[in-house]
RNA sequence: GGGCAGUUACCAGAGUGGCCAAAUGGGGCAGACUGUAAAUCUGCUAGCUUACGCUUACGGUGGUUCGAAUCCAUCACUGCCCA
């Protein structure tokens, strides 16, 4: 993986660059769609290309661990052959289940102890074993084993958490780098920051994070309880330490102003299941705010779901359609509503980037932020 | 013409003397959702009220009773069966 900074906004932390992998390059900053089981929930792998423009994709070790199961997945010759995305896909390493599935697991030294939502299986997940997932789901991209810590936790058990986090990362990494990619393309390992909402754990644990010397560093634990604000501090304190030259991940953000807030603050990769999730549950994120297609008000609205949207939905069909799908639970709505928000979180992305190379980043992004924050 | 069963909130439907403004579904109206256990979850759904509470309500009318959606009479309507 390369990557190459591009241009950096003269007034703020904003950067615009290219990154290289076998499958393709990526333009930053990006929004990445999450395709947890291999698929992104709801859009055809074309519409992913074609109509939304996504350049990279996610997946989940965990989930695609438990089902289809590695050998599956090895036999198909990776993930990339298997579901037929040939650009670049990055995989979370289940660090995010440690938070989400907690009620699902136990956390040890050597790993997280995880009963399957599926069927109550236990499996164990150490940093070493979702490295070896990671090569056989052969994702460009990949995660270290961490934990997400809840934004709520309290300092010391932040601390701990921490401290746990770069034990494993160490592991991790010592088990990456005496391993080999199986498919003859190349695999990055990106190692991740946490700390919860206190300034000076997300400080130490930067500056561990950027001592590694990786070609990405990730930012977690965050948009995970903690207050909006907290979050944006966060960055910006990790940020000043994480080095300028790589590419920067904030993991599972969020919301188009959160977005645009973390470009701000030198953030160049999100990822974030709202797009997909809330679409499916009948909210639309466009440039003039949101919408909840399933209100009344949309009944008798014929005119286009988002006369500005760059999407073959956006203007094919009418609000007052859309409403009637999400209210007659035809699979319909929520792939019109995916291919939507997905495509306008790809457009939301790349003007991001066309204003950074045009200089004027900083006065387009606060007249963006109170746009995408309405709602209508 | 005769017999039987029924009529409950937007719909379906439970409730057969007080714990009933009335179970449960559905529909409707809102809200939530951030590295996906989510095509999920939550709230509201007679009127007024922030709430307490008050008012009007279980086909119509009239009774019995301290008290009726529930019991009685009668009228109307609906369904099924027999001629």
């Amino acid at each position: 993986m390369n990557f190459q900074l591009q241009h950096t906004d003269p007034k703020s932390n904003a950067r615009a660059g290219v990154i290289t992998t076998d499958h393709g390059t990526i333009e930053t900053p990006i929004f990445m769609p999450v395709g947890t089981a291999g698929s992104v929930k709801a859009v055809h792998q074309r519409e992913l290309k074609e109509d939304i423009k996504a350049q990279i994709i996610l997946g989940n070790t965990y989930h695609l661990y438990l089902r289809p199961g590695l050998d599956i997945i090895e036999r198909a010759g990776g993930l990339h052959k298997f579901n037929g995305w040939d650009r670049p896909i990055l995989t979370d390493s289940g660090g995010y289940q440690v938070f989400s599935l907690s009620d699902n697991r136990k956390l040890k030294e050597d790993g997280a102890h995880f009963r399957s939502h599926i069927d109550g299986s236990k499996h164990l997940f150490t940093p070493e074993n979702v490295v070896d997932i990671q090569r056989i789901i052969g994702a460009d991209i990949i995660m270290a084993f961490d934990e997400c810590t809840p934004g709520t936790a309290d300092y010391d058990y932040a601390k701990q958490s921490m401290e746990l986090t770069h034990r494993w990362l160490a592991r991790g990494l010592a088990h990456f780098d005496e391993t080999e990619p199986k498919y003859g393309y190349s695999q990055t390992y990106f190692p991740i920051v946490q700390g919860c909402v206190y300034p000076d754990l997300r400080k130490q644990s930067a500056e561990f994070i950027a001592s590694q010397n990786r070609e990405g560093n990730a930012i977690g634990g965050l948009a995970v309880g903690e207050p909006t604000d907290k979050m944006y501090e966060m960055i910006e304190v990790v940020n000043e330490i994480l080095p300028k030259d790589r590419p920067r991940y904030l993991m599972g953000v969020g919301t188009p102003a959160n977005i645009l807030e973390g470009i701000e603050r030198g953030v160049d990769m999100f990822d974030c299941v709202m797009p997909t999730r809330n679409g499916r549950n009948g909210m639309l994120f466009t440039n003039q705010g949101i919408m909840n297609m399933k209100n009344e008000k949309w009944k008798d609205d014929f005119s286009p779901i988002d006369s500005a949207g760059t999407s073959y939905v956006d203007s094919f069909y009418s609000k007052a359609y859309l409403r009637h799908l999400f209210h007659s639970q035809e699979f319909l709505a929520m792939q019109i509503a995916s291919i939507h928000n997905l495509a306008f979180y790809l457009w939301l992305a790349g003007e991001a980037r066309k204003h950074i190379i045009a200089g004027d980043f900083s006065s387009w992004k606060p007249q963006m932020v109170r746009q995408v924050s309405q709602r209508l």
